[in-house]
DNA sequence: GAGTTTGAAACT
DNA sequence: CAGTTTCAAACTC
């Protein structure tokens, strides 16, 4: 018997039925500044109902007609309850839902000008005034530290609290810096987007924030929610959005115009906000973010170029796509080229000029209709394009039934966690990118923003395709395939999968593993006996660390990667050497660190999550190219030069370190492979400077002493 | 635009 | 963990 459509999706979450959410979000603000040009409109548009509705209920989906429904619903007793019918007719549970009622409307209006305000340079007396009158209450307390109620209420209760905080100037916004605050104690941020959109009046779209959500959580220890990782921290994709943007860039600068000043006034005048907040350790970044990508686009754009000039406290939101706003990812989406629509334009360049104008239309076709097209899922699963790049959908996708809207910000989360759950590694970026990469790598094999050694974290399956077309991961996203990839009769263009598996084997330059795979009889025999010996062991021991901050999580990484260590004892003397090397590796302290913190929550690794994240292709394909020659001559005798442990090699590694890994087989490929955790993890943006960073490190230590911290 | 193919994701 | 089903994108016509 077929099963209800969708039904599954109600099954597995029971808990989480869609919970509108009515706080109109800042992100579609944003979306139709751009479009409009200026974001002044959002600022001196009085509230509307009506764009509450449209934006809350925005979609091309039945929302539409939901929303219509609503609104005429509220226009009658002020609330509304929004009936949310899937396919088959099934009535979801409503929500219902208080609307923001006319007096409250106003008082957030006033609470609005007073976060403009805050913005333009109060906002450190709020929260000084809290830190140091420790203003805490309980209630408040319990508040800050329970998100999920936090979350419903800073939305669904929202209006209420605006009325009732009608008098209260400014307790809206002290409240919710209280959380700043308190994380300046604790270090934890947010661990819902509400909680920063509660910085932002409800009549203000906060999309733009909670709409990358995958930002914030960027900003995040692993304390909070664990999904961050999305493309959003997807590097690769996020260099992909850079190429997009040089598509785009025109129209961008067309739809922005003259209005970028404006953007850039109130970026220049956010940054320097953020400066203040990020000392009190207070996460502006999502809403900064979004601000500076905008700069960002332009100013680099315009020169042509694809780096980012970062304000020092945020890397280039061209590494990721959570910087880039909801407009923008709407632009980026006309041509989401989730993976290899970049690869297209790339291709562009070397083909043909027939086959370019050919390719080209191909190109700007999609890019105008680029977006999901979801009818089950709901939005909520991997099927997704976009929740799977941990994103929204966009007005522009033709999804029918989208609960991956803002609105729906709890049920999207809570599918992020019941999908992580199953795979903790589910919104890892896909694609792995060696960091070290140089220009004339990232030119190799005409690919201008794809490294030639990138890789499938996972690698592809495909049987009938060969690799050679978007059905395969791989060419999606522009990459060769690799020893990862069960693909039969391989014929990926931007590299076939190599031949044999004993050919990688000799790669880890192990006398003893050598013999152990010539003992081998099939390469099946080697990918399992080399994926047993290299991940046998588990995060389990690393579970103190998963909280840490990416120096720390640079440890976890190489440690983590240090797989064939199977002592607690022995990871422990890695880790302790990995961490001077650290040092060695990043003296700014950052450690390029693609995977979300979130998502490298202990609690969530396993021995799965571990074996996926140090998957062949993760590990060693990239192993040769993916180590600067500062490391090849110091520590990584792990080239093809150096078929065996030579003695000669110098090692940087203390005396204890390298006794043991002489008495260990996989020492070198131990640091192979740490070398290439360190190194691959796509950059993370560090999202506060060094000397914070280390001090939120040292305090978080002490904080955090005892606790898996994610919760 | 409808129908088919494909492989990932989800499910059993 | 393997086999099956579901799903949506990619592709073809």
């Amino acid at each position: 018997m077929r099963r209800v459509a969708g039904s599954d999706v109600y099954r597995q979450s029971d808990d989480i039925q869609p919970k509108p959410q009515l706080m109109p979000c800042f992100q579609n603000e944003i979306q139709s500044y751009s479009s409009s040009g200026c974001i002044d409109e959002h600022l001196a548009d009085p509230f509307n109902g009506d764009n509450i509705m449209n934006s809350s209920m925005s979609g091309p989906t039945s929302h539409k007609e939901t929303a219509t429904e609503a609104d005429d619903t509220n226009a009658g007793d002020g609330k509304a309850k929004v009936m949310v019918s899937d396919q088959t007719g099934e009535e979801l549970p409503s929500a219902s839902m208080n609307f923001f009622e006319v007096t409250a409307r106003e008082k957030e209006t006033e609470r609005f000008g007073e976060f403009l305000q805050c913005l333009s340079g109060n906002v450190d007396d709020h929260v000084e005034s809290d830190i140091l009158g420790g203003t805490f209450s309980g209630e408040q307390h319990h508040e800050l530290f329970s998100p999920q109620r936090y979350s419903k209420e800073s939305l669904g209760s929202h209006s209420k609290e605006s009325v009732k905080e009608a008098d209260q100037p400014h307790r809206g916004i002290r409240r919710h810096l209280h959380f700043g605050t308190h994380e300046t104690a604790s270090l934890c941020l947010p661990a819902r987007q509400t909680d920063f959109e509660s910085l932002v009046p409800p009549h203000v779209e906060t999309r733009t924030i909670s709409g990358s959500w995958q930002a914030r959580n960027c900003s995040q220890t692993a304390k909070s929610w664990p999904s961050f990782s999305p493309p959003a921290c997807e590097s690769v994709r996020a260099a992909q959005n850079c190429g997009n943007r040089a598509v785009n860039s025109i129209v961008r600068s067309e739809s922005m115009g003259s209005e970028s000043s404006k953007v850039k006034k109130l970026g220049s005048n956010l940054h320097q906000q953020e400066e203040k907040l990020m000392s009190y350790g207070i996460p502006f970044l999502s809403f900064y973010g979004e601000i500076y990508s905008h700069l960002g686009y332009e100013q680099n754009e315009s020169q042509g170029s694809f780096s980012y000039q970062s304000s020092g406290i945020i890397q280039p939101p061209c590494d990721s796509l959570h910087l880039i706003p909801y407009e923008q990812q709407a632009t980026l989406c006309k041509g989401t080229m989730p993976s290899s629509e970049y690869a297209d334009i790339v291709e562009l360049n070397q083909m043909s000029p027939e086959r370019n104008r050919k390719k080209a239309k191909y190109t700007i076709k999609r890019e105008g209709c680029r977006r999901c097209k979801c009818k089950r899922s709901r939005c909520l699963k991997l099927y997704c394009e976009c929740f799977a790049a941990g994103i929204y959908c966009l007005d522009t996708c033709s999804c029918e039934n989208c609960f991956n809207k803002p609105e729906y910000e709890e049920t999207v989360l809570d599918m992020r966690q019941v999908t992580e759950t199953r795979n903790p590694l589910a919104f890892a970026p896909k694609v792995v990118t060696n960091a070290t990469n140089s220009p004339a790598n990232m030119m190799e094999k005409g690919s201008l923003m794809k490294p030639s050694s990138s890789r499938h974290k996972k690698g592809c399956n495909c049987k009938k395709s060969k690799c050679s077309k978007k059905y395969c991961e791989c060419f999606q996203a522009g990459v060769g395939c690799c020893n990862g990839c069960r693909c039969e009769g391989c014929y990926n263009p931007y590299g076939k999968k190599p031949e044999t598996i004993y050919r990688r084997s000799e790669r880890w330059n192990n006398p003893s593993q050598e013999q152990q795979h010539s003992l081998l009889e099939s390469p099946s025999d080697c990918i399992k006996a080399e994926r047993s010996n290299q991940f046998s062991s588990t995060w389990e021991e690393l579970a103190g660390i998963g909280h840490l901050t990416p120096p720390s999580h640079c440890l976890l990484g190489a440690v983590a990667s240090s797989g064939s260590l199977n002592t607690t004892d022995c990871s422990k003397k890695l880790a302790g050497q990995l961490q001077q090397e650290s040092s060695v590796l990043s003296p700014s302290g950052y450690l390029n660190w693609n995977h979300s913190p979130s998502s490298l929550s202990p609690k969530l690794y396993g021995r799965e999550a571990l074996h996926e994240l140090c998957s062949d292709s993760f590990f060693c394909d990239i192993m040769e190219d993916a180590t600067p020659e500062t490391l090849k001559n110091t520590c990584t005798p792990s080239t093809e030069g150096v078929k065996s442990c030579s003695p000669n090699q110098k090692w940087v590694s203390p005396p204890k370190i390298r006794s043991h890994e002489l008495r260990s087989g996989s020492s070198q490929r131990l640091r192979s492979g740490c070398k290439f955790i360190l190194q691959d993890l796509p950059s993370f943006p560090p999202l506060t400077p060094y000397s914070k960073s280390q001090a939120a490190i040292h305090q978080n230590d002490g904080d955090h002493k005892g606790s898996t911290g994610y919760q």
